[in-house]
DNA sequence: AAAAAAC
């Protein structure tokens, strides 16, 4: 089976050879042909399986005849987070270099009158979140009357999200004649709803699941005390202790304010790492991501934001600074490595309050999670307020504890200090956003360069690994220029202001 | 108990 089998267009077929694919996975040879002839699509599938492409695809091909309208696009997929929709209009690009489409990508975070404007030109791709569609719409800039087909991707995630509301919203204003093509990783009563409701005769396509926590992934948990100076030290340790297996690596931690904590810590160590999460501004978040992407952070500070979905390939280590509160989310979390079939290693940090969770996730995967280095049982955790050992006469060596007491005090100056430093802030906002601009416009062209340069090579893991410029290793002393990562010379707003708690 | 998503 080649993709020629599947009855795309030879304008697609030949961006999909462009791209150094012939062979189609089975939700691409299972959808597209059902897709192609109009029909719904039902797709059970997880990420990593081409799920994007088996809707991508079909689509390109259907929008051969017709032209768009002002401010009524042909087509509309909604996607759960605003990096997932980045995703999916990159492989617009990608497998449309051949066709001249409008593709508009309405995301939050980012400025409407752009998004506007390509809405009045005509949009035959739109690919969106649901709270910014809905915003346009109630705007008066968007009819959805005009959808012929309709895409609704990580339906199961959506539910998760809240979204379902929404969705049923937007389903409502686009007329029942679609074609809608529906996927989603699993399936819960409220999701078979959704799909009885707005699909008609679907096709239902499902491919097996990966096995739920790949057996190409070594799990490991690793034993702490609960005090965030005692994790983080934990986790330096057990990268340093990783450095010569470890590529690159996602640290997810459970709250929005840990990743940044941890992140400025990071680069105070001098390791190589960037941060993802919800609060950020949208073009750091978009920076860092194809920062880590390219191979120009080693790691990525993260909160669930990335945990599903984000097809970032190759990486080598999952560490859980904080065990996933909810089961599921670890199998997600782990799941960013040893993918297509890969080694890859995980690590969890547990303290002795995440007891009740550990046992969650075990029940969940059916298995024991050996200890990487013993167990709880020799770690005592003190309650209370009680600080680290710093005490007043004894000598203090420089190191570790140094460096921690200046995390604290910095943070305390933050908080404190908050006010001052606005008008600091206010005055660089506009040159970081002017520098982060042209760098994410570089980083994203280079990203679709790499894409094509990829002709006749069926891997893309190794030749991204091979072009990777030579890395920071941690402990190495850092240049005061260079100490904001991806940057360039400039420090964002979000670095230098604690979270909002 | 937290994250995500609209201003």
């Amino acid at each position: 089976m080649t993709f020629s089998d599947l009855g795309l267009s030879p304008k697609v077929l030949s961006a999909v050879s462009d791209a150094g694919y012939t062979k189609p996975t089975p939700i691409q040879a299972g959808a597209i042909p059902h897709a192609l002839l109009g029909k719904d699509v039902l797709g059970i599938a997880q990420t990593g399986t081409g799920k994007t492409a088996s809707f991508v695809l079909p689509m390109l091909t259907r929008l051969e005849k017709g032209r768009a309208r002002a401010r009524m696009p042909r087509t509309l997929i909604l996607e759960p987070t605003r990096e997932l929709a980045a995703q999916v209009e990159e492989n617009f690009i990608k497998y449309g270099k051949n066709h001249k489409l409008n593709i508009a990508l309405l995301i939050g975070g980012v400025s409407f009158d752009e998004q506007d404007k390509k809405l009045e030109r005509g949009a035959d791709v739109l690919i969106a979140t649901p709270g910014r569609l809905l915003d346009h719409r109630e705007r008066g800039k968007l009819l959805l009357n005009g959808v012929e087909i309709l895409v609704i991707d990580e339906a199961d995630r959506m539910l998760d999200m809240g979204f379902i509301p929404d969705i049923e919203r937007i389903c409502e204003m686009i007329p029942f004649t679609r074609q809608t093509l529906f996927f989603s990783a699993t399936m819960p009563p409220e999701i078979t709803k959704l799909t009885e409701k707005f699909l008609h005769a679907p096709v239902r396509v499902e491919v097996s699941k990966a096995a739920s926590t790949a057996t190409s992934i070594t799990q490991r948990l690793v034993k702490s005390g609960n005090k965030p100076w005692e994790k983080r030290e934990t986790l330096r340790n057990l990268i340093k202790a990783e450095d010569a297996d470890l590529k690159n690596a996602i640290i997810f931690c459970n709250r929005k304010v840990e990743v940044s904590e941890l992140f400025r810590s990071l680069l105070k160590h001098d390791f190589d790492a960037g941060a993802l999460h919800g609060d950020m501004d949208q073009r750091a978040r978009m920076q860092m991501l194809n920062n880590f992407r390219d191979g120009k952070l080693r790691y990525l500070v993260a909160s669930d934001v990335a945990a599903r979905g984000l097809d970032i390939p190759d990486v080598s280590h999952v560490f859980n600074y904080d065990v996933p509160i909810h089961a599921e989310d670890y199998v997600h979390r782990i799941g960013r490595t040893g993918r297509a079939g890969r080694a890859g290693k995980s690590f969890t940090i547990a303290t002795r309050s995440d007891t009740k969770y550990v046992d969650a996730i075990e029940r969940l995967i059916g298995a024991k999670i050996e200890w990487h280095d013993g167990d709880l049982s020799t770690v005592t955790e003190s309650e209370g307020e009680e600080q680290p050992r710093r005490g007043r006469g004894a000598p203090r060596r420089a190191g570790r504890n140094d460096e921690d007491r200046k995390d604290r005090g910095e943070r305390k100056k933050d908080r404190h200090a908050k006010r001052d430093e606005a008008p600091e802030i206010a005055r660089e906002e506009q040159p970081v956003a002017e520098v982060a601009d042209i760098a994410e416009r570089r980083a994203r062209k280079d990203a679709i360069r790499s894409e094509n340069e990829r002709k006749g090579s069926g891997n893309r893991h190794e030749q991204r690994g091979d072009a990777r410029p030579q890395r920071d290793r941690p402990g190495r002393h850092r240049e005061e220029d260079d100490a904001t990562v991806g940057f360039g010379d400039d420090v964002p707003a979000f670095m230098r202001i604690v979270a909002k708690v």
